[in-house]
DNA sequence: TCACTATATCGTGATAAAGGGATACAAATA
DNA sequence: TATTTGTATCCCTTTATCACGATATAGTGA
């Protein structure tokens, strides 16, 4: 009750992972795209998703290797479809929001083999 | 602009911000009322409506020597009106908020200059 | 089975936040 | 002026959070 509104609230009060659920306002993503996106490390990223589905915010498909996250329809966590209601209406004209979503463009725009590939070690 | 959310965001994200958020959804209280709903020692009371307040959350009405606390009508920062509609939309049947709204019920049938004299020292 | 790849988890150091005691301050009172 | 009162601020300790490197795991392909 009071425990998971605040497992929500905390989840959203992140810059990063604000920016991560902005993005997957767009469509699904891995993540190696996000961490190319965010120019973040994998670990970061991962860690962030991770919270993210604990709060119930996202939910992950797997395919094939990859770990593609979207926003969660439903979600287990009653407040979650308000907060991301909410969050959708807003920061659509911030700037990094913005930037993010130009990166985005270029980032789907790679076949994801390569892109995971570069993004890492060799 | 996202700054301003996650302040927000992260002002809302704490229990005791939260019960404090909820109390002040029924009436403005001084700080030492808050106290003696809260159970809480006056610096951590205070120190939280100061995070509110620096949110733009709640404002701040001096009368006599009491500072009293309500939630913001405007509020500079765009988003928190969305954040106060949505939080008075949710957990009104949390227990913890209903205890809290019990003992604001003890609380404001008492005389504020008994409560905050006996709520601290001697 | 062995190596590779994408992701998750662990451990760590740095930073921030929570709670509370002590102190500072401003307004009211004596 | 000295004192009291309500609140804000400072300092300290404990706990949480962030970012990252290193390691673990699970699935794929040879």
């Amino acid at each position: 009750m009071l425990n998971d509104f605040i497992k929500s609230s905390k989840a959203i009060s992140d810059e990063t992972r604000v920016r991560i659920l902005k993005l997957l306002e767009h469509r699904e993503l891995c993540v190696c795209q996000l961490m190319a996106i965010l120019e973040m490390g994998q670990s970061t990223v991962s860690k962030h998703l991770g919270i993210l589905k604990t709060a119930g915010l996202v939910e992950v498909r797997k395919d094939w290797t990859w770990s593609f996250y979207k926003l969660s329809k439903e979600g287990r966590n009653t407040y979650n479809r308000n907060f991301l209601k909410f969050l959708s209406s807003v920061l659509n004209d911030d700037s990094l929001i913005l930037k993010d979503e130009e990166r985005l463009r270029e980032v789907i725009k790679k076949d994801i083999r390569i892109l995971c590939n570069t993004g890492k070690s060799k």
